[in-house]
DNA sequence: AATCCACAGGAAGATTAGGATA
DNA sequence: TATCCTAATCTTCCTGTGGATT
């Protein structure tokens, strides 16, 4: 159930895997397939059928006796030229004192031991490049891409991966023509396909009939409504099912499907606070305290003057600089992505136009939360004075 | 209809951290 | 190891604006 696990079997995905297969066997022939980037938003399967095909294709190689080579890279870890291309030489070399060093070599000495090592092999090489759009740098690519013309024998195809539709509006052109030979988009899966993945999956991990019939459809139709996602809906399924067993209960209910929804969005908010840059942080301690006075005065609709107030207190209680109005209005704006706040442009006529923020989670626990950090720690329980109300004369 | 508040949010430049390169 | 580059962060300066009030 976990989302590193590749089914052998990916449900509702064969167009996608056909069409990405009839490209690349081309390499099986020994030509040298398009480049191609794969587009689609998370959950949809991209790196399982790539990872799918790539498999595939290396075990038909297999058997006719031609040398085809797949290489998996996910760049969100990978993300330096000279990480890529070390991980793509090293995956060549055998021989543990032949490899290339995390550290110490030029980049363009990665770059021909590569090649060589490649020639010597020879055959095609497909490279996955996972989350491509998290790369530092377009050299890499670049580099990668003009590859097939430095090389003797040996022939590269590279596949990008990506969740962000409009990756290749910021490549170099000469990059974006070669990588983009072929694109792909990935769509979302719907209530239906989800509810088979599902299904698949469960048979494996679960005894018949611990799943009341309604939690499949139940974990398909929440994950449908947010964006297709199938990871989410795993995930769903999967800590029900924990939390059934922690209450030692012998089916998996609705009410597990719940909970667990509940518990997966407190992880995700959790997770996104404590890993805040600390300014961030303030910004999002300032809404919280605001919203608690606010509170008791019974007046709402916090202003981005009033938060900034607050955090400009807070800085100088703790002894931080002090960022601009203009940078807090952009960090608000982050965090409203983010969703951990709700920030939206309201008009208040004579009396100006603000955002009205309010915080979209659970105020005393985020502020647990935040109070993990040291440098806040000592702020988190402090209440601001309300200001003097504007006397309208 | 005109005014004017309290910001929103764009443009451009300064500063800085960390990686690339010599 | 020194310095050059790049990307991210932050500031300064700015123009624009919805609508209650005048």
């Amino acid at each position: 159930m976990r989302p590193a696990y590749t089914p052998e079997i990916l449900p509702h995905r064969e167009r996608e895997i056909n069409s990405l297969a009839s490209v690349l066997v081309s390499a099986l022939r020994g030509q040298t397939p398009s480049n191609i980037l794969i587009y689609g938003k998370t959950g949809t399967g991209k790196t399982a059928v790539a990872k799918y095909v790539g498999k595939e294709l290396q075990r038909k190689g297999d058997e006719l006796k031609k040398r085809v080579h797949f290489i998996y890279i996910n760049c969100e870890v990978v993300d330096t030229q000279y990480r890529v291309l070390q991980n793509i030489a090293n995956s060549f070399i055998r021989d543990w004192s032949e490899r290339v060093p995390f550290t110490g070599w030029p980049t363009d000495e990665v770059y021909s031991k590569l090649k060589a090592e490649m020639d010597k092999e020879d055959g095609v090489t497909i490279i996955i490049l996972d989350e491509v759009d998290k790369l530092s740098g377009d050299d890499v690519l670049y580099n990668l891409s003009r590859m097939n013309g430095d090389l003797q024998k040996a022939r590269v195809s590279i596949i990008g991966i990506s969740n962000d539709l409009k990756f290749t509006e910021f490549l170099d052109p000469r990059v974006k023509s070669s990588l983009g030979e072929e694109a792909m988009v990935f769509p979302p899966y719907d209530a239906v396909q989800l509810q088979d993945i599902l299904r698949q999956r469960a048979a494996m991990a679960f005894k018949d009939a611990v799943l009341d019939e309604s939690v499949i459809p139940m974990c398909a139709g929440l994950a449908a409504q947010e964006h297709g996602d199938a990871r989410r809906a795993l995930d769903l399924l999967r800590v029900a099912a924990e939390l059934a067993e922690r209450e030692r209960s012998k089916k998996v209910a609705d009410r597990h499907v719940r909970l667990a929804q509940a518990k997966i969005e407190v992880d995700r908010v959790t997770e996104v606070v404590r890993t805040l840059p600390t300014q961030s942080k303030l910004v999002l301690l300032s809404t919280i305290l605001g919203e608690e006075t606010n509170k008791d005065v019974n007046q709402s609709g916090l202003t981005t003057g009033e938060v900034f107030e607050i955090y400009a207190e807070l800085c100088r209680k703790i002894g931080l600089d002090i960022l601009t109005q203009r940078r807090i209005t952009d960090l608000i704006s982050e965090l409203d992505m983010l969703g951990i706040i709700s920030a939206r442009v309201i008009s208040k006529g004579r009396y100006g136009r603000t955002r009205e923020i309010a915080l979209s989670v659970n105020g005393p626990s985020t502020k647990e939360v935040l109070a993990e950090d040291e440098l806040l720690h000592e702020v988190v329980h402090w209440k601001p004075v309300r200001r003097q109300q504007q006397k309208i004369v």
